[in-house]
DNA sequence: CGTTTTTGACCAGCGC
DNA sequence: GCGCTGGTCAAAAACG
């Protein structure tokens, strides 16, 4: 994913050419609009899910505790609008994700641990069946994972963790945990020197925020327009959301010319500069 | 043949 | 106490 990352790429640069010799850019105005336009359609999206959210946690739960409603006074608005359930005292941590479609009958979810399935049961609430996984890494490990379709959508994965796990994760590092690794998170999804996408994780590591940089005025936070995406914990859920979006901005030809008038409007600010060697 | 998945049985908690 | 439900166990089956 880090290869979106990379401002400088060739078609960015054509594009950037083509408008110094070409008629005044469209404004930049396109591009916040785009975000504005996704940001809505985001909310749109967050309240529906809170709205589910709110009737699920209405009916009686018996084994799942649900996060009391206090908890969430201090924490960001976001929280509750993407549905991110942190539960405070049993280390429940509830994940929703799209499944491929490839794995349409498939109830994994890929997270970057190893888990070995030991049951699954049909739940009264749910027609899809419930799969239950513990960690294989280490057999001390407590960690515990439920998966089940969603009710309303069968494309949608729910995976609830429990526990946390008491060993070092090899190939990636930890994803699941909390806010000591926001950093790390943070470097990651930015990880070229200059961005052209921000993916910051907040400070509990649960929730993940995509937004587009404008990189016209470096210094400046007025463009800083974020659009949250929702809860994510590992770098598949990132990447089916990062590809997602990659998908819809490549196929939004307004997109990507307000990208290219963006990435006009930069080189414009370094020709002056080069000028002085002619 | 070792490991993983499947699946029916069993157990515990909760409400009535 | 009984029934319902979610969670777990463990033997059998499947798989590589």
């Amino acid at each position: 994913m880090d290869s979106d990352g990379e401002c400088s790429s060739p078609t960015a640069s054509a594009a950037g050419l083509l408008h110094l010799f070409g008629p005044p850019l469209p404004q930049p105005e396109s591009l916040e609009e785009k975000l504005r336009r996704v940001s809505e359609e985001n909310r749109r999206l967050a309240s529906a899910l809170d709205a589910i959210l709110a009737a699920d946690r209405s009916k009686p739960r018996r084994a799942l505790a649900t996060s009391p409603p206090a908890q969430q006074g201090n924490a960001p608005l976001t929280h509750a609008a993407v549905g991110v359930t942190a539960e405070p005292r049993p280390r429940l941590r509830t994940v929703r994700a799209r499944a491929e479609p490839a794995d349409a009958d498939a109830n994994h979810l890929k997270d970057g641990y190893q888990w070995r399935k030991y049951g699954q049961k049909v739940t009264r609430d749910n027609p899809y069946p419930r799969a239950y996984f513990r960690c294989a890494y280490a057999p001390s490990c407590p960690v515990k994972k439920k998966v089940q379709r969603s009710a309303d959508d069968n494309l949608m994965l729910v995976a609830t963790y429990e526990g946390e796990h008491n060993h070092e994760q090899r190939a990636q590092s930890e994803y699941v945990n909390d806010a000591s690794t926001s950093q790390q998170q943070h470097q990651a999804g930015s990880s070229s020197s200059r961005p052209c996408s921000i993916i910051s994780i907040n400070s509990l590591g649960r929730t993940i925020t995509l937004g587009l940089a404008d990189q016209r005025q470096p210094g400046s936070s007025s463009n800083a327009e974020a659009v949250v995406v929702g809860e994510i914990v590992t770098p598949e859920l990132r990447k089916v959301l990062v590809d997602e979006l990659v998908s819809l901005l490549k196929n939004d030809s307004e997109f990507i010319e307000s990208l290219a008038s963006a990435v006009a409007d930069r080189v414009m600010e370094r020709i002056p500069a080069a000028r002085h060697i002619f």
